[in-house]
DNA sequence: TCGCACATGTAACGTGTTACATGATTCA
DNA sequence: TGAATCATGTAACACGTTACATGTGCGA
């Protein structure tokens, strides 16, 4: 196994730090806002959450702090992703799919691939939304046949919230076709 | 504010288990199980967080342990749930919704929903999805500005993700309206 | 008898949350 | 001058994860 998992691996909030320390440096501050108000708001963050991470990672040498050349000119103490690190995001980015980061671990999922537009190569981004695709394909067919076989016993609020996980990965394979069509053409 | 926080609140672990707990008995094991089997894995239940959960709940009188008249003669040691239990439970189920329980916890939601049936009243079930698609009426607006806003400075996997995002947003939308409908018909 | 499913638990560990704390700079 | 925003951090706490541990009962 090329795996150690000896240490304790990078969560995806850390995933998410190093994926916005592509291309620029930032400060602890600005990664706050950025989780604060963009669409990643899931990783909500508190200076608790974020300094602390920033930490971490600092200590496993994924990223370095100090005035990198290039960006932001008055970024007070900002963070730039080292070779390391780009490498860890790399691997994670490129991670085969499993079954289980479609039915658990979609947010994390969506993530990832919106985080590997530079890291990837374009034989992986497909390879990545082939597997999405087929493996989203396989959990819709379970979660219908465990519909089927158990809509009798179950309360009608439970169905309706049963039709609504089945209408949302529907629209997520839909999602994921024209995803791999769009980066075809790339 | 009627709202003590003061010794921590039930998360939503918790309240999964309350919410399996109306109705029948079931021991920890069964419970895991159906964590372990049914579309509601997403709470992943080793030993190491259910018999904690179990403790905690039984601490605070929310469930009781023992052998209750009724159900499957050799469940081992099961817990059913008490008055104070189905109180703060549908304490929770019946609380306004906010705009954060759409743009993040949507999965907490839908769990709220799901375990409503029997204990709010069918006005409280009708506010709940009125203001379920309110809420997430006024969510996709703000990522529409936001995609409008912020798409040319964004990457093309970044753009992708974000149209995944809204477009399951809709597809709930479209759900809460039919589910209201098939609400109203009760 | 071997192994699997049933059944329940504990201990270490790390991370996220909440709350507190501090200080600089900007702007009205 | 006072408020808001920028900016960074710490401490207590609780929860979930992983790994370990133990024992029963059933069926092949």
């Amino acid at each position: 196994m090329a795996n150690k998992k000896s240490v304790s691996n990078p969560t995806s909030l850390d995933y998410a730090i190093l994926g916005l320390l592509q291309g620029h440096s930032l400060s602890g501050y600005r990664i706050r806002k950025i989780f604060e108000t963009t669409a990643l708001g899931e990783y909500s963050s508190s200076p608790g959450t974020i300094y602390p991470a920033l930490k971490r990672l600092k200590k496993l040498g994924l990223i370095i702090q100090g005035k990198k050349s290039g960006d932001p000119v008055n970024t007070p103490n900002p963070f730039a992703i080292t070779p390391e690190g780009i490498e860890i995001l790399a691997r994670w980015l490129g991670k085969p799919l499993e079954s289980e980061d479609i039915s658990k671990r979609l947010d994390e999922t969506m993530l990832r691939f919106a985080l590997m537009e530079e890291l990837l190569s374009k034989e992986q981004k497909i390879e990545f939304l082939t597997s999405f695709i087929s493996e989203t394909r396989e959990y819709i067919k379970i979660l219908l046949s465990d519909f089927e076989r158990e809509s009798h016993r179950m309360s009608l609020h439970g169905k309706l919230a049963m039709e609504n996980g089945i209408a949302v990965y529907k629209t997520s394979l839909r999602w994921g076709r024209k995803a791999l069509k769009e980066i075809r053409n790339t």
